[in-house]
DNA sequence: TTCATTGGTAAGTCGTAGCTTACCGTTCGT
DNA sequence: ACGAACGGTAAGCTACGACTTACCAATGAA
């Protein structure tokens, strides 16, 4: 968890198609070519979207046999949740203090 | 809320300098020229960065003489939050179930 | 009205991310 | 041991995204 740099996993959830996989994954643990079957790419494709997803903390892998399953590590989900949770709460707290703000600081 | 596709969320956090601007609304509402003095980058460059993050439903901007002042849209924010709260449970619930998977659904 | 300040838009360049095919290592079955 | 299945890696191509400079519109002050 704290191997992983946050910005990691935003940048590997920029991605539509790693979006795709992580929910796929969500729904439940799928091998390498399952995945590949249920997106419009080629299985390498996967592997590279993988390795990426598992660089972020946001997946993990398990060897079965031939196969090598993924499932989501809902450590690294909740880091990027907590992390969206500050964020969201120093909006609301920017929110209603700020009405007005006529002073410029510059210079 | 409901006009914005929550995938242009991510694809707006998916880049560090838009994150970076988030990280800087979230302190408090900022002008564009300010925001340009804070990051190594132009100001057009930061007002492209702005309408992508104003169209995901990010950020809001306000009138204010010939500034505009930009915040963050805490319903945004916590529209990614809920969606990666989604995400959170199902990785749960596929956690402490799925030990042994031996059947395929192919074909 | 005229000038200065601020910010959005257009046009163009450059880097890189994502995809493909080809190839190789590993593991299981016969 | 041999062959098949599965998956990761390499090399290369293409497309898109991020940035720049230049220009224009809008607002406020003199």
């Amino acid at each position: 968890m704290g191997t992983y740099q946050t910005g990691e996993g935003w940048d590997a959830l920029g991605d539509p198609t790693r979006r795709a996989i992580v929910e796929c994954l969500a729904e439940r643990p799928r091998a390498v070519g399952e995945l590949a079957e249920l997106l419009p790419i080629s299985r390498p494709a996967v592997s590279q979207h993988l390795k990426v997803l598992k660089d972020a903390g946001l997946v993990e892998d398990r060897a079965a046999g031939t196969r090598r399953v993924y499932r989501l590590n809902p450590a690294g989900v909740a880091a990027l949740r907590d992390q969206l949770d500050t964020f969201w709460r120093r909006a609301l707290d920017g929110f209603q203090d700020v009405v007005e703000e006529p002073n410029e600081e510059k210079s």
